[in-house]
DNA sequence: GATCTGGTATAAAGCGCTTTAAGAAAGCGT
DNA sequence: ACGCTTTCTTAAAGCGCTTTATACCAGATC
């Protein structure tokens, strides 16, 4: 049996579909009676709406692209706050993968097609141009990238964020605190920028010690190679890290030195990602509050359709920033 | 500037929306004059076709939905594979996923408004009885779930799977090897027959040593205190996990207890996650092969798809097992 | 010259819904 | 009775595309 039509719900409730369509959209017009009769029609025979016939007639589709790398577990996250705010503004979510063979362009495009009336984009590295013609389709906000022209952003502060930790670190006595840097890009300097700003602070200014890294495990465990390595009095008592993977691999060139986190070594992170929370890791590390974050991301995109609605097409970009949270876990503990 | 629609392409290229139409999906007919004339104007406009009146138009999506859990690493691997493999079949995906305010059934239903044509479910848990209803309404391939009344199943062998765990160890030479169960559920019932029937068949029924699990770290953890905490000489050679997190956790059991892994102790997981990649764990780990699965969804779906196209509506399902394949990794050696 | 090709082109009819403008019905004062 | 609201209903016109049926124009055929 083919799929029932609004027209079939109409016959059935002896309305016409004009107003069958009004009932099912919950607007006013429609007496009780038709009301009624609309509903149970539409109950038995099992009515779902076609969509795109909806919105090609509405020209609104009430849904919210969401551009996201799946693998990341960060992403997933943000996409399960994502869909509980959009759902509060009355949107639905679509979401597109960036894959192995398929690139943020690609995924974009399909967003687009789906006729996204808003644009999430979770770590795009598209550049800015792309952005800003994307944002003359529809609204943008971008996720850990800062404003631009036309489209806003979303930040957690990474300079605080990073601050927070070495103060913890401090906090529990330590001095000589390691840096494992992440690759290049705004993001890894905003952090390393805390990191310095933090112990020159506290006074530490010439403990300072930046190690190149980068955003997997294997960079973090050659910089902690390269920190136990050292005769034990000239190793680090602490080390903090660009990320959670990072923090991996210092922490499993600990576990080879035979160097035991904490007692001998205290270790943050950056990310709370769920790494950080496996019973064999329980990393310190830094969150970014993905529930601030996506609150922030569907405020601005609802604030730009709005915006739209009322003809008010602001080009400006804002950026949000939220702030970090430091998550105490076993792997930070006083200095021996 | 609103989006250019197909009337504008055809009138600039001088022709009717029936050419343009045709010669933007390649369609033969127009000739060689005309194609040139509408592909120059629909570059110049910067034409994108809309998805949601061509589908109205057509009756056709080319869309697969995927059901699955963005915070599952496993499924992001399918999700990858499926991807290419879609395209392979000139089919586009569309994902939604579970969250924690969005069931199954909702997510389901966002894929179906979509007008997919087919259906890829990674790990269903709904009942039978909604699948078969969903089956009604288009192809259905689930993953992980044998097939049922109109839709098809793709499941990895278990029990050959964990054999090959089993045979992997008893040639290097273990025994004593030791298996910490799973959750309920027909999956993990078939890994643990298949760790038996193995230990069987190599004479070692007097070893069989079965733990009870989870599908958690904790769980693993609790399952090898346990194992670990006897005296060194009642204690198994080696160990053999539902699944990776599980291993994960009996890793770090044997951490705590100064057990040196592979020294020491022999560890197979199951699942071969980005968490057995790490560099921390490395874990030896039986792979469902994510490649392989995606592609006998997809082929299971596009059969349906032509079949239904046919005609041939087939009622029955098929299962399709996809074999295993040992990754040996670091977590396993020789007995001490 | 009439008829039949086969290759191109298009007018027009939808797809399933929303929306607008206008009509019918009902209430209500004078 | 008569206008004049107010309330409810619906016919009909799209949305941007695909598709079918029809029209057209060579040139080939008889």
């Amino acid at each position: 049996m083919p799929r029932a039509r609004l027209a079939d719900v109409a016959t059935r409730a002896g309305v016409s579909t004009a107003t069958a369509s009004l009932v099912l959209r919950d607007r006013p017009g429609p007496s009780a009676s038709a009301r009624e009769a609309v509903r149970l029609a539409a109950e038995t025979l099992g009515y779902r709406p076609d969509r795109t016939a909806s919105v090609l007639a509405s020209h609104r589709s009430r849904l919210v692209g969401v551009l996201l790398d799946v693998s990341s577990t960060f992403h997933a996250e943000l996409v399960d706050q994502l869909d509980a705010e959009a759902t509060r503004h009355g949107y639905d979510l679509v979401l597109s993968t960036v894959t192995s063979a398929r690139g943020e362009r690609r995924a974009v495009e399909t967003l687009v097609d789906f006729r996204c009336e808003g644009l999430a984009l979770l770590g795009p590295t598209m550049p800015e141009s792309q952005l800003r013609a994307l944002a003359r389709l529809c609204p943008v906000a971008a996720v850990g990238r800062p404003a631009g022209d036309g489209f806003d952003g979303v930040l957690a502060a990474d300079r605080p964020g990073m601050a927070a930790a070495v103060d913890h670190l401090v906090g529990l006595g330590h001095e000589a605190i390691a840096y494992v840097d992440g690759p290049r890009g705004p993001i890894a300097t905003a952090r390393r920028r805390g990191y310095r700003e933090a112990m020159r602070r506290h006074g530490l200014g010439a403990a300072v010690d930046v190690r190149a890294g980068g955003d997997h495990e294997a960079s973090g465990m050659g910089a902690g190679q390269d920190l136990l390595g050292k005769p034990r009095t000239r190793r680090p008592s602490a080390v903090v890290t660009f990320n959670d993977r990072c923090a991996v691999g210092v922490l499993n060139a600990a576990l080879r030195h035979g160097v035991d986190v904490p007692g001998d070594l205290s270790l943050v992170g950056y990310d709370d990602s769920p790494l950080a929370r496996l019973a064999t890791v329980d990393l310190t590390s830094v969150s970014q509050d993905p529930a601030a974050l996506a609150t922030a991301t569907m405020d601005a995109l609802a604030a730009r359709l709005d915006g739209a609605a009322a003809g008010s097409r602001s080009a400006a970009g804002e950026t949000v920033v939220v702030a970090p949270a430091l998550i105490v876990r076993g792997s930070t503990a006083c200095p021996a």
